[in-house]
DNA sequence: ACATAGCCATACAACCCTGTATGTTTTTGG
DNA sequence: CCAAAAACATACAGGGTTGTATGGCTATGT
């Protein structure tokens, strides 16, 4: 785990940090894919030259590890928060589907990115799986607790999180508030169980505030 | 569309063909992704030079607009056909499932492949989304063929497809094999029906011998 | 047998990226 | 006030890729 913040004390001209240097290169995979995260364009876009970067980093791999620390770090304890404090199935459920929308702390992107990035380094898609079966892991741990069979449980688990990362995949290009109309089809779908009016109408007006 | 084979007479030494280089793009653009598709490394890898290359295509984005059609070609038409045919609605979900896994003609690797291609280009992603968009409504329409009113067709659908992509999309590493036990709660997840017993069985000795 | 077209090799110019080595400036601490 | 470190700029060497221009070889048709 590497620390974002170098400098305890701010210079009169605040100067970059590593965390600049991250989130530029955050930005740059998001958009660009890793192949992108090239120093010379970070360089170009923090209005520095390359000099600043081999001061920070020892080489483009170490940022990049970083990048990766820092994904970790910010999406992995989004879901198992948000399933474990939940109250019913459906209010689980449902958290899952905000939070790829609408969590602030959940970079579907990002998701994404680090993703298609796994496909070209293997140490990358090793961490990768780890973290999906975890994730996987929380949602089953979620089923079973409202009184599916461990069986059935594992696999809708499977089925809603392959589904929701298969969504983003595919970059489809119909937003969240074109899904909700079929909101309860969905939820029936996922759970084989029928989902309450009154809870269907407060994820809605959740989503169509924030969004 | 571009014709593949450009010499009708075979030469006594063969040489290399349009094909030939579009072959290699493939192998390249599965295992490597886009940006590793370059023209130096096909040529060292076909035995020719850059040369070759050159006679054949204009240039880098020629042999891409032909990688793209060669998939196209290939992994469109398979998922109309087989759905197209079913009898039932278990034979048409169950032979989806199939596709995916043992069909030759469809290439899993090569879908993914160019998912996240079309992350780094717009023109790319608006072929896959709409490739995406027919082959949704190809299996909407097999729900809707089977007693499924349209909405919820559409949905189940969509969750299918989303939980297929998703799957591929995570090189999630376990194989057909592991999943086929549990082949009857997947069945009920995206159905919300049993799976007959003589079906399944049939299904997962057709998966054990093509695999 | 010779001209032609197909197919490929070679050589060159331009560009981009990385990593390192070495200045230069500003800030901080004693 | 001065030394040292932090943060960055500049410059250079090495490598890799694209595209183009040009030359050479080989089969084919007449």
């Amino acid at each position: 785990m590497t620390s974002l913040r170098v400098r305890t004390v701010e210079p009169a001209i605040p100067t970059l940090g590593k965390a600049d240097w991250i989130g530029a290169a955050l930005n740059c995979l998001v958009s660009e894919g890793v192949e992108a995260v090239q120093i010379t364009r970070l360089a170009k876009a923090l209005g520095v030259t390359r000099g600043s970067f081999y001061w920070h980093f020892t080489d483009r791999q170490n940022l990049l590890d970083c990048v990766l620390d820092e994904w970790r770090a910010a999406n992995l304890p989004v879901i198992e928060q948000e399933l474990a404090k939940a109250a019913s199935l459906s209010e689980g459920i449902l958290a899952f589907f905000a939070i790829w929308e609408i969590n602030p702390q959940f970079s579907a992107h990002l998701d994404h990115a680090v993703r298609d990035w796994a496909r070209l380094d293997e140490g990358v898609l090793d961490i990768v799986r780890r973290e999906d079966a975890q994730r996987i892991g929380t949602i089953a741990e979620l089923f079973q607790r409202f009184g599916f069979e461990e069986d059935e449980a594992e696999v809708r688990a499977r089925v809603l999180y392959f589904a929701q990362v298969g969504y983003h995949a595919m970059d489809f290009g119909d937003s969240i508030k074109q899904r909700l109309p079929r909101l309860e089809h969905y939820y029936l779908s996922f759970t084989g169980q029928e989902l309450d009016n009154n809870e269907a109408e407060r994820f809605r007006q959740l989503m169509g505030d924030l969004s």
